[in-house]
DNA sequence: TTTAATTAGGATATAAATATCCGATTATCT
DNA sequence: AGATAATCGGATATTTATATCCTAATTAAA
């Protein structure tokens, strides 16, 4: 479903909104909390960067955080940035054609599950979605 | 969520059940039909063999086909032998420990989609499954 | 018995994802 | 001003998934 990168993403975003104090977190500390490569998830804070999703400062001092537009975000737009498109408009069997009226075997059970997403990921904002543990 | 080579699996048996007559298919055939590479299926088909998951005969008129007691195996066999592991156990984020007590921000989500499919996947026999189209 | 059509299996090639390294730039602190 | 701590960006390395190739073994048909 995810790429690693993508789970890495979503993962340290959620960090940075549970941990929104004033201070910068660098991609340093943030690898080691989290337990991901360090150098790794450096690209992937560039992209997110450079993608608008996350803010960040350079120099001593410096690192990332959210700014209050990055937080009325969707968290769509973090696997958007990442991927390169929805990965949920694709089939799950990997169909080129799969709709309703030509549906793979999985086609519905996968439509309600993500009729299920849509308010959580696509209509929140990650401000919203990670408020409280669920 | 599942790789391609287990989706070309799922396809490939779904199109043996759905074709089942006498004759036996062979990996030519079912890559022309289903628009998989050739000798990338012919590996798939091996796996799938060995695993006791389709039956096939060597030589002439040889080819692959599902037995009897192949049909009554569940989808969910066929992703094991491909991954080597059920995909849906593992956490949609990653999380090496990821469950209601301790879940991840779409751990509710996805258990229901899970749920949903413990019918279809985990116990109903892949001739029910394909029956009809869903 | 020869030929053709198939699976089986090992070796290899290619592409994509994952991961690392390093120098440049920037900003802050001393 | 100099040292330090950080992101940025380009290049490269490694690993895994995807894909191909070739030979052997098997079976059936001609």
């Amino acid at each position: 479903m995810f790429s690693n990168s993508t789970k890495y993403a979503i993962r340290t975003i959620e960090y940075l909104l549970h941990n929104n104090s004033d201070e910068k977190k660098s991609v340093v500390k943030l690898a080691a909390e989290l337990d991901i490569p360090q150098p790794y998830l450096s690209k992937i804070m560039q992209q997110l960067s450079k993608g608008d999703i996350i803010s960040s400062s350079k120099g001593r001092g410096g690192g990332f955080y959210l700014s209050d537009e990055n937080m009325k975000r969707p968290l769509i737009d973090i696997v958007v940035c990442i991927e390169g498109y929805n990965v949920f408009d694709k089939c799950i069997l990997g169909l080129k054609e799969c709709s309703d009226k030509n549906p793979c075997l999985l086609h519905k059970y996968y439509g309600v599950f993500k009729a299920s997403l849509v308010k959580p990921i696509n209509q929140d904002s990650i401000k919203e979605l990670f408020k409280l543990p669920n």
